[in-house]
DNA sequence: TGCGATTTGTTATAGTATAACATATCATCA
DNA sequence: TGATGATATGTTATACTATAACAAATCGCA
């Protein structure tokens, strides 16, 4: 899991985008500019954002304008799992699975909004059992647990 | 876990007002007009509302008319553990676990919007646990599946 | 009754998301 | 290569969700 720690941003930033890249070719889908621009944005913040920042950073970069152009990128890379929405923060942040059939699930700082990626495999086992019972039948799972990352816990105590 | 299936409505509708009606009065909290209409509401719909909705309600009986009643009404529900809030639909639900202690999750239909709840104590304690050891702390949990419900998987199977 | 705290009323505005349609680009094949 | 259908982008407008700020009313209690 990719956690609050430190790691190698640069080659996590070109391995993410080639992955997705490779996707695309092997799918036969448009890694297009405003797309893969999009995506490094998440993977450069490595935090949740929301789409009228990025529609900010691609405004200022002459790749467009108005709203839909960046919900319609986040949906591509959230369709295709490039991306995942945090629903709690109505914002978007980079798979750190790319390509891997996951069940994700979001580790959310309530000071500093940062995000981690963990794996929700024990949850949607125990969820999808208990919804079986009752003849409903999950497809999607969304894990988000809100609290207190590290290192705004030195800062936050309590 | 109260499910998708009947039951006797009005007695639940009853039984959640008196729960919260109770819980206020050993809290020393205002279970004012507007607020028990707004749990009664949600009690009544048994499904998720949105906060506009609700408030449509309330204009007709003339119980307020702008936004900030409906939102205030379901901060409360919500803070005193009445109803809760589902991410992926921006919309409130009654909790069917009133004064307990509780995990909720829930199932949500994506073609009806009917809102189940259940518990999520398995993902609870799997997710502190991996949680844990990167350091977070977990506050609270979101815990929401969206899938089929019994009733939408025959008129759209598949 | 008086006073501080809480709740409600109201206006205005911020923030999130999509519908609809015109234009451009891409992918393919005749 | 050039036509063609599918996909993607540009743009305008609007819908939906939520909160800030302040005034007025009500409540809880001394
Ligand atoms: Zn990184
Ligand atoms: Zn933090
Ligand atoms: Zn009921
Ligand atoms: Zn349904």
């Amino acid at each position: 899991m990719l956690g609050f720690e430190h790691h190698d941003h640069h080659s996590c930033i070109r391995s993410g985008v080639a992955a997705a890249e490779a996707h695309c070719m092997a799918e036969g889908l448009q890694f297009t500019p405003v797309r893969r621009r999009v995506l490094e944005i998440l993977l450069e913040r490595h935090a949740a954002l929301g789409a009228y920042d990025i529609l900010d950073v691609l405004r200022d970069e002459g790749l467009g304008s108005q709203p839909p152009v960046a919900y319609r990128a986040l949906d591509f890379l959230v369709s295709n799992g490039f991306a995942h929405k945090i629903e709690r923060l109505n914002a978007f942040v980079a798979c750190t699975h790319m390509g891997e059939d996951h069940n994700p699930a979001f580790l959310i700082c309530r000071d500093c909004d940062a995000v981690a990626e963990t794996q929700a495999d024990t949850a949607r086992g125990a969820l999808a059992k208990a919804a079986g019972s009752t003849g409903f039948r999950v497809e999607r799972l969304v894990v988000e647990a809100v609290g207190l990352c590290p290192r705004c816990q030195q800062v936050t105590p309590a």
